[in-house]
DNA sequence: TTCCTGCAAA
DNA sequence: TTTGCTGGAA
């Protein structure tokens, strides 16, 4: 940890942004997390373990193809590992993830079936997904949050990207320093809109590359669009003067 | 080329 | 702390 200098004192401070941010994102849009739609505890667990690493729009492509063959808990023990594995592939790591749905399920399976996992209390449902290789404290937390009603905030790579341009975090935090430092100065209640709200904002405005800053409703509180801004005014202005008279 | 709603082995 | 895993999309 280092140590905070009192003389770096900016003149929007973390916590002002967060207020910010929680504001602005209510009032952007509403996302209503798709997993209360799904009535199927299978999948909202296995489209969220498989939704890491994998871009919305091939999740959103295979996934529906994926249930088509695999439509159960059950049907992912019945399965080879060949075909496990044939079904992954279009989704990238594909070997990980045919072993990690394999020992999830077996290990469901062991407890008496997705009803007995999902009366577990939360936090032994939370070791027994830690304790499937390939799921790690990020998967096991927004599984928490979607199937068991618990008011966490999860940073991802999309959250992570946006927390680092605002200047909320330092830039070499990983998903769970960011989560240390956004997580309590968000109220419970709205932890989950505002991580579904920010995950669309990576993915359709502060994209990994190119991002329209022009059209971010965080534009305000961006340490990332102003120096952008003010990268665009100094090269405007040595175009200006070149092109001016002597 | 880089990156994708990470994770764990090295 | 770094690196491999993975095919697909931009």
């Amino acid at each position: 940890m280092v140590e905070e200098k009192p003389s770096k004192k900016r003149a929007s401070s973390t916590e002002e942004k967060m207020r910010f941010l929680v504001e602005a994102l209510s009032k952007w849009r509403v996302v209503e997390p798709w997993w209360q739609s799904e009535r199927d505890p299978y999948r909202v667990l296995v489209g969220l373990l498989l939704g890491n690493r994998t871009s919305y729009a091939l999740r959103q492509r295979y996934l529906p193809k994926f249930f088509e063959k695999f439509p159960s808990l059950d049907s992912l023990l019945e399965a080879s590992e060949e075909e496990l594995v044939e079904a992954l592939r279009p989704f990238g790591l594909y070997k990980l993830r045919a072993r990690m749905l394999r020992e999830l399920a077996e290990k469901i399976a062991a407890l008496g079936g997705l009803g007995a996992f999902l009366s577990l209390e939360p936090s032994k449902a939370r070791e027994l997904l830690l304790s499937v290789p390939g799921v790690g404290e990020k998967t096991a937390d927004i599984v928490l949050a979607a199937l068991f009603g618990k008011e966490v905030f999860v940073v991802d790579t999309h959250i992570l990207r946006i927390a680092k341009r605002l200047g909320i975090v330092p830039s070499g935090s990983d998903l769970y320093e960011a989560r240390r430092i956004m997580e309590p100065l968000i109220p419970r209640d709205k932890r989950i809109r505002v991580h579904l709200a920010l995950i669309q904002l990576g993915r359709e405005i502060c994209r990994p590359r190119r991002p329209r800053c022009s059209e971010c409703p965080l534009r305000p509180v961006c340490e990332y669009a102003a120096k952008k801004q003010l990268g665009a005014s100094l090269s405007s202005l040595v175009a200006r003067r070149a092109s001016g008279p002597l």
